[in-house]
RNA sequence: GGAGAGGUGGCUGAGUGGUUGAAAGCAGCGGUCUUGAAAACCGCCGGGGGUUCGCGCCUCCCGUGGGUUCGAAUCCCACCCUCUCCGCCA
């Protein structure tokens, strides 16, 4: 959520930052509701200051054993117009905050503006694409052929966009999730976390996927409105919720991972094949909560921290920052990390890196106690995935990829791997 | 699942209808004293919102949401959470 003084005191050039992004803000609406807010709200304080004085003239009285009868009718008079002017109040301010909640961040003035993902900037490229003296094969076909993957066990067993691996392939997968906690809790400072992978309301509220993306979660049917995560970041980030934290717990780096289940709503169609996009998947995640002076030179230490996981595994990869246009909703700049997919001849993505200045703190009501002022303040709120595990498996098998359908275990991962050091069908 | 107890400021903990945003203690901050420190003493010391150039003034917040009342931390209802005991269970 934005600041709302933007919306009283700097709406026209609020609105102008948004419409980079392509949002249009409701300006009229905006201004036409912070006049009546202002009216009113003026006017329900001055009726609580004059029921509080005229209660306590009643005590009084009463106390001086006085007749109160005329004090006590006019405390009801002021009661119903101000019950009146409450209930005004309340409607008016949720009609603001409905539309607060539903205004995306404004983009940092770095972010290169444009309407769709293919206006994003490549920013870096890291090792360059393996020249195959044959044609490689995409993850399914050499997961089918070890025998080691079977999407169609996972659809009897629950349905479509799920997967079951098996052995050695289960085995690398997992070794992929010790290797990036080993290397982010032992390397760069981060607290690995254990949370919940079922979620309350206000947990998505404070993060922000909810009230707007609902659709894309799943919900639990039972007797408690629970919702499965969507990604560590929820949990991880509502550790923080409502809470005044001191300078020195900052820089707080945690690390987490856990299961991440997505409905997929709106993506029929696209990614059908293999383990991109799964209900399901497993993912390792970086969240950061810095000074508000920190957060852009965070955002390059996270990046990096993620991209180091593909430098270990020797997978090329490029670093993107996304445009005005295709930035999450909560974010005010975006970093992309595309591994390189032989299977596709592409660069795919397998980590967002994302700024969210205090925009989630605002909802998360995470602050941090300024030194200098002795004040709260909003603290800045980041987090990365570092990385998504099953396409980082999916990029294992295709760049590591022989002739003969052989996989061969990256050296970063051999130590996880009991001696294993190929995959063969 | 059954039975009970409880949720008050950073912490401990008073407060059961009336000038109570809330005693007291601890912690923290500033000062006096001291060569320095400790002790002692004095003062300050929650958060959100509105308004104001500012000093300030007003308002809301005692788990959450409703209700009763001229007036609610205090009374009533619902919900949430924590703890204890029993049962079941990875």
């Amino acid at each position: 959520m934005l600041d709302p003084r933007l919306f009283r005191s700097d709406l026209e050039e609020t609105a102008r930052l948004l419409a980079r992004r392509g949002y249009l803000l409701e300006v009229e609406r905006l201004s036409a509701l912070e006049a009546e807010r202002k009216s009113i709200q003026i006017k329900t304080q001055e009726l609580q200051s004059a029921r509080n004085a005229n209660a306590k003239a009643v005590g009084m009285a009463k106390k001086e054993g006085r007749d109160a009868a005329d004090l006590v009718a006019e405390g009801a008079a002021l009661a119903e117009q101000l019950k009146a002017a409450e209930a005004q109040l309340s409607e008016v301010q949720g009609h603001f905050e409905a539309i607060a909640l539903a205004v995306p961040n404004i983009p940092h003035e770095s972010v290169p503006e444009g309407r769709s993902e293919e206006e994003n900037v490549e920013v870096r490229r890291w090792g360059s694409p393996q020249a195959f003296d044959f044609t490689p094969r995409d993850h399914v076909d050499l997961g089918a052929a070890l025998k080691l993957m079977d999407a169609e066990t996972a659809a009897k067993i629950t349905g479509a966009r799920f997967t079951v691996l098996s052995g050695a392939l289960a085995r690398l997968h997992r070794a992929l999730i010790q290797f990036m906690l080993d290397l982010h809790t032992g390397e760069h400072g981060y607290k690995e976390m254990y949370v919940p992978y079922l979620v309350n309301a206000d947990s998505l509220r404070g993060t922000g996927q909810l009230p707007k993306f609902e659709a894309d979660l799943f919900r639990l049917a039972g007797e408690q409105p629970y919702y499965l995560i969507p990604t560590a970041e929820v949990p991880v980030t509502n550790v923080v919720r409502d809470l005044i934290l001191e300078d020195g717990e900052l820089p707080l780096k945690m690390v987490s991972h856990t299961p991440c289940f997505r409905s997929e709503a709106g993506s029929y169609g696209k990614d059908t094949r293999g383990m991109i996009r799964q209900h399901q998947f497993e993912k390792v995640e970086l969240v950061q909560i810095v000074r508000p002076a920190d957060s852009f030179a965070a955002l390059e230490q996270l990046t990096a921290n993620a991209e180091t996981v593909l430098q270990r595994l020797e997978l090329p990869y490029r670093t993107v920052v996304l445009c005005t246009g295709d930035m999450g909703f909560s974010s005010t700049k975006t970093y992309d990390i595309e591994v390189w997919l032989p299977g596709q001849q592409s660069y795919r993505e397998i980590s967002s890196c994302s700024n969210f200045g205090d925009f989630q703190a605002r909802r998360l009501q995470t602050r941090w106690r300024n030194p200098a002022t002795k004040k709260p303040e909003l603290a800045h709120t980041l987090n990365g995935s570092g990385l998504a595990v099953g396409r980082t498996l999916v990029a294992i098998l295709e760049n590591y990829q022989d002739e003969a359908g052989r996989i061969a275990i990256p050296d970063a991962l051999q130590p996880y791997m009991g001696g294993i050091t190929s995959l063969s069908p």
